[in-house]
DNA sequence: TTAGAATAGTTCTATATAGAACTATAATAA
DNA sequence: TTATTATAGTTCTATATAGAACTATTCTAA
C-alpha cells in the first residue's frame, strides 16, 4: 500500500503553525508557534527544566534553550540555576506569561474548532489515539537511537 | 472535551524530521527533509513551477523559491524561465536527482514501517483519512485567507 | 579522595521557514 | 494603445530548528 502519512503529517504542521500564528496575532498575542508549545507545557506544571521540556515537545534542547532565551528577553519566562544541581537550569513563567493563558487559551480552542471540522467526538477520539500511538512509537525510536550512540 | 492533536502533530513531524534525516544519511542521502517534500512532489510529476509546488507542500512560496535555490546549487534541481510566460520558472530534476529516487524510496518505506508500527492496514487506511480531511480544511481556510486580504 | 564517566546546558554553524516588501512580466479595461 | 491590475518569483529580515562540539557540574568506581 501506498501511504504518505508522514508528507501529510508535514504539510498539516506548515498550514496549522501558518493559520494559528495569524489567529495569535489578529488577537493581539505576539507568541510564535514553537514558543506556545513551550508555554503549552509550562501551563500544565511551571518550573521545568531544559531537557524536560526538550521531552515533553520533542523539541532538541539546543532548540528549547535558544527559544527559552528568546523568551526570557521577552518577558515571558525567567531562567534560574537550580541550587541543589547547579548544571540545571529552572525555567518559570512570569506573571506576564500567566495572564496570557486564557486569552491563549480561547484561541487554541478557535483553531481546534477550525482542525476538527466536519469531526465527531468520536472520530477526533480516534484520532488522536492514532497520534499518541505514532508519537510513542517514535520516542521510542529516538531514545534507543541515543543509547546506541553511546557507544 | 480536552484536545491536543495540534500538538501532537507539531511533536510527531520533529521526530519523524530528524529519525528520517538520520537514516536518510545512514543511506549515504545527503538530503533534507525540506528538501525531501519537494523531491517527492517532483518525482511525481516533474516540471512544476515555485507556486505548484509551493501548493503541493504547503511550503510558502518564498521558502519553496530558497529551497529550491539550495537544490540547483546542489545539482539535484534545474531552473528555467517558462518562455511561454516568462513569470514562471519552471523546476526540473536533474539525473543525478532522477538516480536518487530508488534508493530514497526504499528509506522512506523503512521510516514508514517505523511510523505505522502496529498499525493494520484498515487502521493506516483510517489514520490517512483523518489526515487528508483535516489537510483539506486548512487548505481551504489558507484560501479563504488569501482572497480575504485581497482588500 | 580523585580520575573518568555521565549529565545539563550553551554556543557555533547551517539550513528551514515565512511575512513584508519588492521587481518583472502578463492580462485587462478604458 | 496605455494605464491599471494581477500574477510569479525573489530578496530582506527575523525566528525556528538541530547536529556537533563545547563548558560546567555531578556522579561513580577504584
Amino acid at each position: 500500500m501506498e501511504t504518505k502519512g508522514g508528507f501529510y503529517i508535514s504539510q498539516i504542521k506548515q498550514l496549522q503553525d501558518r493559520i494559528f500564528e495569524r489567529l495569535l496575532a489578529e488577537n493581539g498575542i505576539e507568541i510564535s508557534g514553537g514558543q506556545g508549545r513551550i508555554l503549552f507545557v509550562l501551563w500544565k506544571s511551571d518550573q521545568l527544566t531544559i531537557n524536560e521540556i526538550s521531552a515533553q515537545t520533542s523539541l532538541a534542547k539546543n532548540t528549547v534553550s535558544i527559544v527559552v532565551d528568546g523568551m526570557v528577553n521577552k518577558g515571558i519566562l525567567t531562567r534560574q540555576t537550580n541550587p541543589r544541581n547547579r548544571r540545571q537550569a529552572i525555567v518559570s513563567l512570569t506573571d506576564y506569561a500567566k495572564s496570557l493563558q486564557t486569552k491563549y487559551k480561547t484561541v487554541s480552542q478557535q483553531m481546534n474548532t477550525l482542525f476538527y471540522q466536519g469531526f465527531s467526538s468520536e472520530e477526533q477520539a480516534a484520532f488522536e489515539q492514532f497520534l499518541v500511538r505514532i508519537l510513542e512509537t517514535l520516542i521510542k525510536e529516538e531514545q534507543t537511537y541515543k543509547k546506541t550512540k553511546e557507544d
